[in-house]
DNA sequence: CTGAAAGCGCTTACAG
DNA sequence: CTGAAAGCGCTTACAG
């Protein structure tokens, strides 16, 4: 490899001179920096950014560990963390926890011995001593997705609370009375947050949500299945089911095809999380979508906030609901699809 | 940050003997080690990878250029690469070309400067100045899913065409005879090799294959649904379809809904590239899945042979079919799946 | 405007 | 078994 000596010699110049002249810095006359210039050219000269990273104790990078990476809620997110951070001129590095406490770990420590810059984490679960330790010798840390309580840690959320209850207004308003929910873990902020967002908003149209309305599947296409089976066999069977999330909800639509019901006329379907395909389906299903470019932009800027030194606040942004047709809503080209949201 | 120089004083040692210890080499007394581990921990002592890096001349750091990190396709790929890459202690860098060039040429840029020890890429189009330049000057390089002519760079991809043919076997065995296809863009190799492979599957049971049955789209659901409701259309309809992608099926299951056509009772359907959620769609659908994780790890080993200096020849692996349900099949546990190519 | 020199944090011949 | 010293490739006060 050629390296700043290279051009040196090469240019008849030393190093320092190299060194000012490629990154722009002020003090070389415009002759010297032609010629710098036109010699590293000519030597097809790299610049080592592991040699500048040292001398300037700063990488330019980010480290992101997400919970995991085929889930297309982390695809998207990661996408668009490596978007904003490239503007701003910074590479990722991505972990994958893999919804694993060791691994997630291990991630983390890959990314301080390499020196990050910062740390964007999506915390598979509690926050492990490592995690602690990292924040309390001063590592800039942001959460994204999930958070840990009880640190002082900024993180940048979607609040699902408001689109919930629009999607309740909505089946409501085309006359579902009797809803019920196939919710996720209780052991998971995701899956509470969203049963209880459903509850509230339930209750504030004087509903009831009976026990057997209330079901707990795993985020899993089969437990949402098995749910819907249960749901559809109780003597008086729900007119709408909201899923906590897609793959339940596929799996409802599923165990309501076999049951011989239609969608949405026998039984409406809703769920969180939006996906691409999600509108392709028959009938396209009506959905909840996070903002996830958004998500990942601000957490990113938080982040570099933070590691300028600025105190940052965590943030909630807002879900918005998509009305596709699987709640009754004849089709329309007023799909409520949010600027910014896609691809 | 504590250094190595900091251990080596308050172990009341060298810097010398403290990397001796704590990177395992010979030459040290085990109650020297022993003292250095101790005080190591005790400050929480964490190597700068940055500075070894530069010493060793080496980052074990990989560089993975995918086409578009949002096609499941490629997530899985990354997946894959990164978990054979942690494997053998490497650390990748994933950069996301987005198909397009320029980006594609910014993503090596990076991956070079940061002087990855390997570069895995899956050129979004011809091979550019900078990826000629690289390799000419002895980067290691491997290919993977795609490739580019030319270039004395080994590639490691899937070949579809024996899967191809047991597609067709199936079709044929089902009693279908009128097959068409909505193939990709001509001028992608994908495109052309699975229109290529579907042709010769077809001429190989004598049967036609008149030009209204070949519809060329573009990869995306849209063009599928409009091929599909071209195909239905004509005079005498084909019986069964084969799509080049999955969204382009998910495209065509649209359409025949929309024209009240049942599947496969009326229309059979199959396609390339398997998905999880192919097998939760009504039917679930018949196709032909690349050994996506099984490339990954290939790509990364043929790298890691390459870095090591040996020569490695290209490899093809081979697709299988995954029978469902959407040709007219009965369901079956004997869908086959490949063992490894999961998740 | 330009250069000599120090130093970022490691590793590794070399000497003892 | 251990340490002093050189050096990886840069950048940046400091001096002129």
């Amino acid at each position: 490899m050629t390296t700043i000596k290279d051009v040196a010699n090469f240019a008849g110049v030393s190093t320092a001179t190299v060194s000012r002249a490629l990154t722009d810095r002020p003090g070389v006359s415009s002759e010297t920096r032609r010629r710098v210039r036109r010699s590293a050219k000519r030597l097809g000269y790299r610049p080592n950014a592991v040699a500048r990273s040292l001398r300037v104790e700063r990488t330019r990078t980010l480290g992101l560990v997400v919970s995991d990476v085929m889930n297309p809620f982390f695809t998207e997110l990661a996408r668009a963390v490596e978007d904003e951070a490239r503007a701003a001129g910074y590479a990722v590095i991505l972990g994958n926890a893999d919804e694993s406490a060791l691994r997630q770990d291990e991630c983390v420590e890959v990314l301080l011995d390499r020196r990050v810059d910062g740390l964007l984490l999506s915390p598979t679960v509690g926050g492990s001593a490592l995690i602690k330790a990292a924040v309390r010798e001063g590592h800039p840390v942001v959460f994204v997705d999930r958070a840990v309580e009880g640190l002082d840690v900024p993180s940048v959320r979607a609040d699902g609370a408001r689109a919930t209850r629009a999607l309740v207004d909505h089946l409501v308003a085309l006359d579902h009375r009797r809803l019920a929910i196939i919710s996720g873990p209780e052991d998971t902020v995701t899956g509470r947050e969203r049963r209880q967002a459903f509850t509230d908003a339930v209750a504030a149209h004087r509903l009831e949500l009976p026990d057997p309305y209330v079901e707990i599947g795993d985020f899993q296409a089969s437990s949402g299945h098995d749910a819907m089976i249960r749901l559809l066999g109780l003597p008086s069977p729900p007119s709408a089911v909201f899923a906590a999330d897609n793959l339940m909800a596929l799996g409802a639509l599923q165990a309501a095809r076999e049951m011989g019901r239609r969608v949405p006329d026998d039984v409406a379907i809703a769920c969180f999380d939006d996906t691409p395909w999600l509108a392709l389906l028959d009938p396209p299903l009506t959905a909840i979508a996070q903002p996830i470019a958004q998500l990942g932009r601000t957490a990113v800027r938080a982040l570099l906030d933070r590691m300028a030194g600025r105190r940052v606040a965590s943030q909630m942004l807002d879900c918005h609901l998509v009305v596709r047709r699987s709640c009754g809503e004849p089709a329309t080209l007023a799909e409520a699809e949010a600027p910014g949201a896609s691809g």
